[in-house]
DNA sequence: ATCCGAAGTGGACCATGGGTCCACTTCTGT
DNA sequence: ACAGAAGTGGACCCATGGTCCACTTCGGAT
């Protein structure tokens, strides 16, 4: 179950667990910021040096937890069934992944805001970190390369006299904002899921030409 | 010309600007997180307690300067003449909003950038300031809280079974997005027009229900 | 002109928090 | 059982936002 057996330690892989899981449960009650790295080493019972020495920074900590949340999802997405996998027509696989992403954050509102945070504070310093890290393929893009480049291809499939690349960046910002993220803390992830719906259906039945 | 002659002295009044004018330098050649309030201090030839007693914090003095940059629009879209200003149909006043902010943001790209950035590293301590800042208004709400209304207004009056808030928080969130901003930066402010024009009409035009 | 209280100032100082270091401990293959 | 690799933890470093307050400067009243 864990990533990756074969090059871990046993009580590493155990601290990585307690650190996944302490940073979960803080996430669970607390505002992003109130989340310090000292503290969810304390929560999950181990020193501050191990945190970093297991995810590199806070961003990595955060990515890892996402990535984590979001890899079903991934995966239905390639593989899965239609309308999500492949085989529907771009339009619906469009709608449907809307759908689900608005669920995922829904589920995880507190963790993308988390996200935001870590990587909008992130010093700039130099990338010490080998960034041999589990199922981390795309280490610069974030969570979200993912997300734009399966949005993008299906509008540009759907409609390819559009901008996708940008109206794709402009669904994801979405994702960003701090007020949609308010929203879905309130528990409103249906009605994102309505309105993210209705633009990328408005975008892609609309005539040819502005 | 200073917003208020009435209540600060001359000598503050000149610290003001100048800290404004540092600002703006700074802003021009460096990314946000590289100006630290000290370097702005320094920047401007005062001390960093007179920074901070003039604004109150690193987000209270990039809310102010993009209050200053904002500004016009707002006169031009409350007073001034059609389309942005009242009387021209809603639509026309929509589309033409986005195509002004999109150009105000385009020239701004980097300010905007360092607001979000101030915002989201905001200490939570107690509001010790007064709030008496010039022409702060809406002290709480950021500079966007106009931009939404406005935007939601009109999404509403042209199409009232739309839930106009939410696509609202969609556009203005397309601001805050680290992708968006740094598409500006390369001088596509047309282009994040035309999307954002696109999305809009395509809203607007579309069928009733879905 | 002078005076005096209010307003303003600057920089030492504080607290916080991310990240680094490294002597020490714990695994694990042989 | 051992050796060396892997892992650990917490003291430490340092950048930065923000506070404090003794001191200076204004500017209206006399």
């Amino acid at each position: 179950m864990p990533p990756a057996a074969r090059q871990e330690r046993a009580d590493a892989a155990r601290n990585r667990q307690a650190i996944l899981r302490a940073t979960e449960e803080l996430l669970a009650e607390h505002r992003p910021e109130e989340i310090s790295m000292e503290r969810v080493a304390a929560a999950a019972g181990v020193g501050k040096g191990t945190v970093f020495h297991r995810f590199g920074s806070r961003t990595g900590l955060m990515r890892e937890l996402m990535l984590q949340r979001v890899l079903a999802l991934h995966e239905q997405v390639t593989d899965g069934p239609p309308p999500l996998g492949p085989g529907a027509p771009p339009r619906d696989r469009l709608l449907a992944f809307l759908d689900a992403v608005a669920a995922v954050l829904g589920r995880n509102k507190r963790l993308m805001a988390a996200l935001g945070h870590a990587e909008s504070t992130e010093r700039q310093g130099g990338d010490r970190h080998g960034s041999q890290d589990a199922h981390a393929d795309r280490s610069p893009g974030s969570v979200y390369s993912f997300w734009h480049g399966h949005i993008a291809g299906l509008l540009a499939e759907a409609n390819p006299e559009l901008d996708a690349d940008l109206h794709a960046y402009l669904i994801i910002a979405a994702f960003h904002s701090p007020a949609v993220l308010d929203l879905l803390d309130a528990g409103e992830a249906d009605r994102l899921a309505r309105a993210l719906r209705r633009s990328a259906a408005a975008l892609l039945d609309a005539p040819g030409s502005e």
